[in-house]
DNA sequence: AACGCCTACTTTCAATTTGCAAGCAGACTT
DNA sequence: AAGTCTGCTTGCAAATTGAAAGTAGGCGTT
């Protein structure tokens, strides 16, 4: 989406969450974090959805730059980083459920995972807090 | 943000949300019509968030081609068109909410709506369907 | 019925952003 | 010491955006 480095601060706490996060790419990373729980660069960019390697770059640094994520280095293999959301990225989960339960619904070429879309309509709340629980202990 | 043109089409529901409506103008579209009551492109022009003319005409086109809005004429000025939200397009208020309690919470210059954001920690999902609701009966 | 004004766009064009491909640097492995 | 793995950076062309001016048809007034 949008321009990164363009902030357009009118005030409102909604447009403020759009420079955050608000762009196809920032979406999808933190997806894949929180539901996939995909915590390096290369499962970032074979992640399917095909994110050119530049713009996962800059969206990774934003996310961090906003501390919505924050990366360090495996300490199991030092030429890989680590990144995992903060508290401030893990309280998008209920936000990512929504956009899940939506499109599973009028998707008309839906493939959605049944069982994740079931445990949304059974407890939404509660298993945004078990996802969101489960991204802060990958920390 | 993204392309309007170009489809993913990765098989996900998710990404196919991010297809119909994941860009900062669609969104901040959604939301002026589901929180706001606006219904007619010279509101959504001067919402303040200062969206270009070239690419509100664009966005309305894609929301009403993804069948999340409709346009009629206005009966009683010809010269105007009445955009409404189709229960494909209110079926959006929940996500919204959830964008607008995060940005609350996390907005450093937060100068949200307090009474908004009452009503979202009191009760979502009723919250949600009353304005479903009245943007249905706004038709 | 002519004139201006209102409302919703369309067009033009420069600037920004994206996407692809190649290249680079530091950390392991052999 | 050489090759590989991992995470980026760089260079460009193509696509998107944004600003500004222009167009079209409905209305109101004269």
């Amino acid at each position: 989406m949008p321009g990164r480095r363009k902030k357009r601060d009118t005030g409102c706490p909604f447009a403020y969450a759009l420079d955050v996060f608000g762009d196809r790419w920032s979406l999808l990373i933190i997806r894949d974090m929180l539901l996939q729980g995909f915590r390096t660069y290369g499962q970032f960019l074979s992640s399917g959805e095909g994110i050119a390697t530049n713009i996962l770059a800059d969206r990774l640094a934003h996310l961090e730059a906003n501390g919505l994520i924050r990366k360090q280095r495996d300490p199991e293999n030092g030429r890989r980083y680590l990144y995992h959301l903060t508290e401030k990225g893990a309280d998008l989960a209920p936000l990512m459920l929504e956009i899940a339960r939506w499109g599973a619904k009028y998707d008309p070429a839906s493939t959605a995972h049944e069982s994740v879309m079931a445990r949304i309509d059974e407890d939404r709340a509660a298993y945004a807090a078990e996802l969101k629980a489960r991204a802060l202990a990958r920390d």
